[in-house]
DNA sequence: CCATTATTGGAACTGGAGACCCGTTACTGT
DNA sequence: ACAGTAACGGGTCTCCAGTTCCAATAATGG
């Protein structure tokens, strides 16, 4: 009846931990040079120098890894900047994205995640915790903007956040292309002219 | 060194589109059913009741297939409906991408041509097709709404019609859930108030 | 330091995706 | 109508992703 988390629970030190390390590094190598078509378990284990059982007892399936792989990745919290206006914060996120997404690693992980989780629920869990993650993070911007009236009151401010990162992922994901500085500062200017609108009142 | 496009290319009639037609009617049958993880080509052969070494001979990969799955689907060319306004119109554009992202068969189609435009090629390109396709059927109401002095001279067109499906594909992607018409309503608006304020001038 | 046992990893095994061969079917131009 | 051949499809084979087994290794608590 007890439901033990699989291996690496118990005694997550020491081995363990290097084999976990050394298993994400080789699969983020890659996935940055190779792509996710050429993401394969026995392939990752023997560049990390690790046993194939091992990597499939421990993540299983490609979904798996590429999630704990993310999971590792939102451990990593940005710091925030604070710039005093609406547009100034949404920009300094709108950056932020745009950098994440045009990074070789960090960019070919997502298209990966993606990719993962529109088939695989572990996946997909993964990818929310991490968007919810970074959306409680900055919604406060949204907020402090929303005190200082630039936004109507009532204005969601998780949705503004939405607002920013959507046209950027969109554009990497249908046009296959990371998002460019122009691209990134419509989608601040955009965001911000939608919510002094009263868009994300609700 | 002359470059033939494989089977299916000297005689399409009779029973090639016949084949064809049953093979993309099934695995359109399992992607809406099992989903894109479930769909494997002799599985496809056998609900279609054509030979296993046909599909591999015509389509070669899961992705290639989705591929010409996505291009049938580009047939069918949608009538636009005008309404005078530029929030009437990029409401209809919204409604459409929200009704098409929220059909099972056509939703599940979405996500399963993302997942492989991510790492196939062929299939990113026939998604690029795609989009080209909807957006110049589309750019057209924006291009009067600036006559119309709605929008500033110099707007794009196609970046607004894009701003409209970026948030219902962020949706889609990253929390997993199709666009409700809320959802909707929202995208149609804030694209409208961002290129009132000219943010989509180039 | 030692006993316990969680975790690893080599090796052998298995199932099924996908390639190949070749006879059959039926589309197409004349 | 018919010849020529494009395309289909059943049977067979290969190869490798993923599993299983168990002995070796090392993390952890006392």
């Amino acid at each position: 009846m007890d439901e033990d988390a699989g291996p690496g629970t118990v005694r997550p030190g020491g081995r363990t931990a290097r084999v976990r390390a050394s298993v994400l590094q080789a699969a983020g190598d890659v996935l940055a040079e190779r792509g996710f078509a050429q993401l394969d378990l026995a392939d990752v284990a023997r560049l990390a120098g690790v046993g194939k059982t091992t990597v499939y007892r421990r993540w299983g399936t490609v979904a798996g890894l590429v999630a704990d792989l993310l999971a590792e990745m939102a451990e990593e919290s940005v710091p925030r900047t604070e710039t005093g206006s609406l547009l100034g914060d949404l920009r300094a996120n709108a950056d932020l994205v745009r950098r994440t997404l045009g990074d070789p690693r960090q960019g070919a992980l997502f298209q990966a995640v993606i990719a993962a989780a529109t088939y695989d629920e572990r996946t997909a869990q993964a990818l929310r915790r991490f968007y919810d993650a970074r959306i409680a993070e900055w919604a406060p911007c949204v907020a402090r903007a929303v005190d200082r009236g630039e936004a109507p009151a009532g204005t969601d401010p998780a949705e503004v956040i939405r607002a920013v990162s959507a046209p950027l992922y969109y554009g990497l994901l249908t046009a296959g292309k990371p998002p460019d500085e122009a691209t990134a500062e419509r989608a601040a200017r955009a965001a911000t002219a939608a919510a002094r609108a009263g868009v994300f009142v609700r």
